[in-house]
DNA sequence: GCGAGTCTGTAACTGCGGTCACAGAGGCCG
DNA sequence: CGGCCTCTGTGACCGCAGTTACAGACTCGC
């Protein structure tokens, strides 16, 4: 038992840094009180209109938060990896409203979520930690900011161009995956990968995208701005 | 001098009741620290990529944040009224990072900036004021990750409805300057409006959009979910 | 090896949103 | 009143993204 927890203890502040600002003490308290959590992938991790029941840390896989229509498509609005917090979360969690996006775990997720009580202590309490928390803020902001511009102003091409290109040598993924993180659907993102490859930018096989250009690509991806 | 910190005082708990949890010594120091900021209509309040010189209290005036392209085109992210706090500008303070869009005064602005050190000690020392700043920064991001599902997923005639219908019963705006909240051109906008009062639901006018069948919009901009 | 299920290619068609190029219409000011 | 500027209306045209409807290719399990 105490054995476990001081391996999860370390594994956490592996993660979280910023834990460090904890005394040993607060640490092990944390670890006992806080409880974990785990998904299979693709298990739903929140959906609208719930409300939230701490603050998670992620040790092991990924959430994907994700709008979608009823008419079965689906939009990425951002990713949240180990080392991150789920933001959406946390604001549900501060602001005492309700998540407005759908949570999905990408791969078997294992949290540790903490009890509102102990977050918002860990918030007055501990500057360092505080500033986790606010700079995680700032950069979904940023990000979502960004994403609204793209959807905005950018064509697909441009878009699944810096998708790709955000995904390193090659991308493994279908291409309904591909058009899921986009907000468009399958036949398109078939259809512009073909002209990719056209342009020899990439090489299709199946279930996999190889970058072969990455600089054609990246001012594809630039293109007009 | 006292006489007018305290009418500035007054003003800013009427705007910011969270400011009542300060003792009135506390109070009267903030008036004096902070710095006050008047801007005309139209004058940027920041820029992308700016750093952020304080947390703004606004007391007057509004804010319109917005993402923009090379070509001229506007997009509306979202607005800042008084008792607002400009979300992007705290979280450039908090998160140490930087302005991702531009701020522009759209009436007569007046900002009282509170000074990052002030700030942070509010932060540190105020529980309800903590609160405050976090649940607009909850609003905030459910509010943009709205627009992203909306710009992703809903067509023009739709967002239109829907902005004539949160304007009240008469809106006051040239097509350029809807056709700016919504990330897109004024024929556009010319268009679509022609096509609303042909079906009714509104009557145009020179700078002016006159609701008729509130539930009509309604309907429309509903439709489709 | 065969069949079911998943993934991909692709052709024809539609419609929305954007661009371009004007023409009036209403205000404002000298 | 005449000229200028802003705001609006409008028609022709274009291209991207989405829809529909298939057909083939590959994989896996039996």
């Amino acid at each position: 038992m105490a054995a476990s927890d001081d391996e999860l203890a370390e594994r956490l502040v592996a993660l979280y840094p910023v834990l460090r600002c904890l005394s040993a003490r607060a640490l092990a308290e944390l670890c006992q009180t806080a409880s974990r959590v785990q998904l299979a992938a693709g298990a739903a991790v929140f959906d609208e209109c719930q409300n939230c029941p701490g603050f998670p840390l992620i040790l092991a896989g990924t959430i994907k938060v994700v709008k979608s229509t009823a008419a079965g498509r689906e939009m990425l609005l951002y990713r949240v990896e180990p080392g991150d917090s789920c933001i959406i979360t946390s604001s549900c969690l501060l602001g005492r409203s309700r998540y407005s996006a759908r949570g999905i775990a990408e791969l078997p997720l294992t949290l540790l979520v903490l009890p509102p009580p102990l977050f918002e202590q860990m918030i007055a309490e501990q500057p360092l930690f505080r500033d986790f928390v606010f700079h995680l803020f700032a950069e979904r902001i940023a990000e979502l900011m960004q994403l609204v511009e793209e959807v905005a102003f950018h064509r697909l091409d441009q878009r699944l161009a810096k998708l790709l290109l955000a995904r390193g040598e090659t991308v493994r993924a279908t291409h309904q995956a591909l058009a899921d993180e986009l907000g468009s659907v399958r036949e398109i993102v078939s259809r512009l990968l073909k002209g990719l490859a056209g342009q020899g930018l990439v090489v299709l096989g199946r279930e996999q995208i190889s970058i072969v250009d990455r600089e054609g690509l990246r001012q594809l991806a630039d293109s007009g701005r």
